[in-house]
DNA sequence: TAAACCGATTGCAAAATGCAAGCACTAGGG
DNA sequence: CCCTAGTGCTTGCATTTTGCAATCGGTTTA
């Protein structure tokens, strides 16, 4: 990863890394779409493009975002995983989803059928990051 | 606004409107910085190109996440307020600093003093909120 | 055996970004 | 009055990134 960053500001940094179009729905399916696998990625609703898929892949795996490991399955396949650090990317994506069923047209089937008040919404949170880690950092064949 | 979108995923309909590296940073001075003018923007330690400056707030008012009123002190002088639909970014901001603050490399002045907790965090974010409508929200000259 | 699948890579066109200079003013100071 | 600095952009061009579609050398499935 190239150690150049634009300024220490907190927002700055994070968008350093997370500032595109992409990298959050790959994030995204990894986190809520149960998708672990390039292709199941690629097939996503917003038809991302094969070279920027993989480009995203490989910079979030230099991050330490996610990791891959090979799938007993297929010798091709691989699997990738969030790490702690990607699971802690968790927060960013409910607050960005809560802005858009506010003031974008949020598709009917991703509208949430409960309100959670502000503390029923982190300990969901954390419900949330603890499957995800119980999911993503078990070690293979294990 | 044109009218597409890449799905009716919230996260991807969010992204769609700030999913780049430079306008959640123009978002961040006029919240957190206290700019309020095209040319206090253009120097932020960033050092954003004027034309992606000028592109990004013309997005911004096309989104009705800004606002610009004449400047009564000049007469060229414009002054961008957010509205209510951008004051309500201020979690994103906040969590994306969190995340920073804990997995980047931040800098030193830019280091909370304190550590709240999950609930003070929350009402924390709504003074800040209500902080900014004051700003923001109100009419010029009134 | 043929077809589908695997995670990428490739070539090229289109779009976006970055750099630096410029525009037509407006305000302030000498 | 003149000059300088400031105002919010715009412009021309080079570079980089994204998007599209095809391809690669395998591996697995029916």
């Amino acid at each position: 990863m190239n150690e150049k960053y634009r300024s220490g500001c907190p927002v700055s940094l994070g968008l350093d890394i997370f500032g595109d179009k992409w990298t959050l729905l790959i994030v995204r399916d990894l986190m809520f779409g149960g998708k672990r696998h390039y292709r199941e990625m690629l097939h996503s609703d917003e038809h991302i493009a094969s070279n920027i898929l993989a480009d995203r892949l490989k910079m979030l795996l230099e991050e330490e975002i996610i990791t891959k490991t090979e799938d007993p399955s297929h010798m091709q396949k691989v699997v990738y995983s969030l790490t702690e650090k990607g699971i802690a990317l968790l927060p960013i994506l409910m607050q960005i989803s809560h802005w858009s069923y506010k003031y974008r047209p949020v598709g009917e089937q991703f509208v949430p059928t409960t309100t959670l008040s502000a503390q029923d919404e982190f300990s969901t949170w954390d419900n949330w990051m603890e499957k995800l880690r119980k999911v993503h950092l078990v070690q293979p064949n294990s």
